[in-house]
DNA sequence: CAGGATCCGTAACGATACTG
DNA sequence: CAGTATCGTTACGGATCCTG
């Protein structure tokens, strides 16, 4: 099965370093916006729907609330989550993905696979 | 001061919060391994074939030789790339991603893919 | 409950210079 | 060329307490 046909992403050692260097770029630009320790789990526990800030804490093992809230201010910066307040006694909040925050779905989702297949090699003791 | 009757709270509809958790660990292991500002780059840069250190900086816009050395190892370690060295004068030293680390292509791929759609965005004036 | 404020140690990163 | 060494900065992140 050969996968290539007109991939653009084709950059052998005859391509000169600035195609590389482009190729780079969109890559550069997810990981500024996903980076940290946090924000791609945040997102994924999102996937599963609305949650409160609680609950997402508790559902992230070592996240403190401070981390957290930070997180989903850059999230929301980013527009890929939105916050909504509801005027409760005490008062809840949930937060949930955008239309385009759900647009990183396939991408969670290979970092799911990978992981789980990573994580079968690491116990089975690399 | 803890409150709570039992953990069995929602996640979304079906799920527990210990079984959120549990989808979360393989997210938290790639992460693990793929984290850092350079790593998902540098790896990029070698699924277009074997590179030389100095080529690999060279494609990357401000990676530095300390953090680029640094990352090399992590991934040596990790059994995602190797290095060669090659006798020659002054010494000269590839590096290629292993057959496991080649398995992160599709993860790659859309990290690619979506940070094209998302570069866009950010131009268009988000 | 949802978070902000503060203090503080560590780890990541950057700049520059230097070596084999 | 392929890295190291050194120094300085910033970001991460934990702990604790506090407020609306």
């Amino acid at each position: 099965m050969k996968e290539e046909t007109h991939d653009k992403r084709k950059c052998p050692s005859h391509l000169s370093t600035t195609e590389c260097t482009k190729m780079l770029l969109p890559v550069k630009d997810a990981l500024d916006v996903l980076s940290g320790k946090w924000k791609l789990q945040i997102i994924l526990s999102l996937t599963f729907g609305k949650k409160r800030f609680k609950q997402i804490q508790r559902e992230i093992p070592g996240l403190t609330p401070k981390m957290l809230s930070k997180e989903l201010k850059e999230l929301e910066i980013n527009q890929l989550a939105s916050r909504h307040v509801y005027d409760t006694l005490p008062v809840s909040v949930e937060y949930e993905l955008t239309t385009y925050g759900k647009t990183l779905k396939p991408l969670i989702g290979e970092l799911h696979k990978w992981g789980s297949t990573h994580r079968k090699r690491i116990i089975a003791g690399k």
